[in-house]
RNA sequence: CGCGGGGUAGAGCAGCUCGGAAGCUCGUCGGGCUCAUAACCCGAAGGUCACAGGUUCAAAUCCUGUCCCCGCAA
């Protein structure tokens, strides 16, 4: 089949990856506009963008894809168009392009978390298990029928990137299977429980503030969720400390006060925090300024200190 | 030229304001204590102080340039 690929990040690499090594013929692959970005403000194209340049592919940038992208689509007479986290939505006149349509892949299991940040969501609340859907896009916000599913357990100390990662793998060798069913026609369809479903928005710096009163697997699971990005942060003497993983440590302890680093024997074991309720193990933690680094070496370069507490709670968007 | 912090032993940091012997915590190695230990005690190794110039009797420290790393904002 001629497809168009539409993808940004990371995660549609996969995608993108085995359907150039497949026997379909990827005619163009179009992603976001290039987009200042990171120190200097440096213009910086999409991995989507580069991976494909690296392998000669047609790029294709939109502002609006829908208003800009309509006639040059339309030109390319594509049979199928595929879509992973390209990042806008699509007209009607758009799917109506491909003989096919279009088909997405979606990092989690529809109708759950609809939209944008799925598997931070499945990440932040702690859920078990979560996988991809492969599913034919409509007008609405991911209320296509359902094409595929796989679901996959997620880890104890799994983070948001790496199950990010795991999720587009196995979301790619699932396109690969559908795409052979839609030529076949052999694929089916499944409407999906519209009650059932949950939407997701992206999550917002201020609540990766972590708060203390919570509890140790609460904060875990923030911290979890929020790596790659945003990024679970805290305040230590006026100076912000994100922190980029955490385990929950089972071990008791006399101090009251949540955000308090305790010593359960010694301090080379580990940086223990006292939660709401439980003590969390900070794995790995970054100071403005410094590199992601094993929070245990912390202890001697000054930053961390026994007894040193953590502001438990701080909402800077509730104040004035 | 968006704003800012930083590069000192294997790791994390102090020292720089006000030039004048290279320090701290951890790790490593050796020894001791101990039923034992991640605990404690003693000792040792390990550094072109990012790079290049400049000022000076003397530079990690002051000045100039270069490279690299990172935080914020978008």
């Amino acid at each position: 089949m001629k497809i168009i690929f539409l993808g940004t990040p990371e995660f549609a690499i996969p995608s993108l990856e085995k359907l150039i090594a497949s026997r379909h013929e990827v005619i163009a692959v179009v992603t976001q506009m290039d987009k200042p970005s990171g120190r200097g403000n440096k213009l910086t194209p999409s991995p989507v963008k580069e991976y494909a340049l690296k392998n000669k592919i047609k790029v294709l940038q939109y502002e609006k894809i829908s208003r800009d992208g309509l006639e040059e689509l339309k030109s390319l007479q594509p049979d199928l168009m595929i879509t992973a986290a390209y990042g806008q939505i699509l007209s009607q006149a758009i799917i109506d392009i491909p003989k096919f349509g279009i088909i997405n892949v979606h990092g989690s299991v529809l109708p759950k978390y609809r939209g944008a940040s799925p598997v931070q969501t499945a990440v932040l609340n702690g859920d078990e298990e979560t996988g991809i859907t492969i599913m034919q896009t409509e007008a609405g916000l991911d209320t296509g029928d359902i094409l595929s599913v796989i679901k996959t357990k997620i880890g104890e100390n799994e983070t948001s990137g790496e199950l990010m990662q795991r999720l587009a793998v196995l979301g790619s060798d699932l396109l690969l299977e559908t795409l052979d069913k839609i030529e076949d026609g052999t694929v089916t369809r499944a409407k999906q429980q519209h009650a059932d479903a949950t939407i997701t928005k992206k999550i917002n710096k201020d609540e990766c503030i972590i708060n203390w009163n919570k509890s140790a697997k609460q904060i875990k699971c923030l911290v979890h969720g929020a790596n790659p990005d945003p990024i679970a942060r805290t305040i230590l003497n006026d100076t912000q400390v994100k922190i980029f993983r955490a385990k929950i440590a089972n071990i008791e302890t006399e101090e009251t006060n949540p955000g308090t680093i305790i010593a359960p024997s010694s301090a080379k074991l580990g940086v223990f925090v006292k939660c709401g309720q439980g003590v969390l193990e900070i794995v790995e933690a970054q100071f403005p300024g410094g590199k992601v680094i094993p929070a245990k070496q912390l202890f001697g370069g000054r930053k961390f200190a026994i007894g040193m507490r953590f502001e438990p709670i701080v909402f800077p968007s509730n104040m004035d």
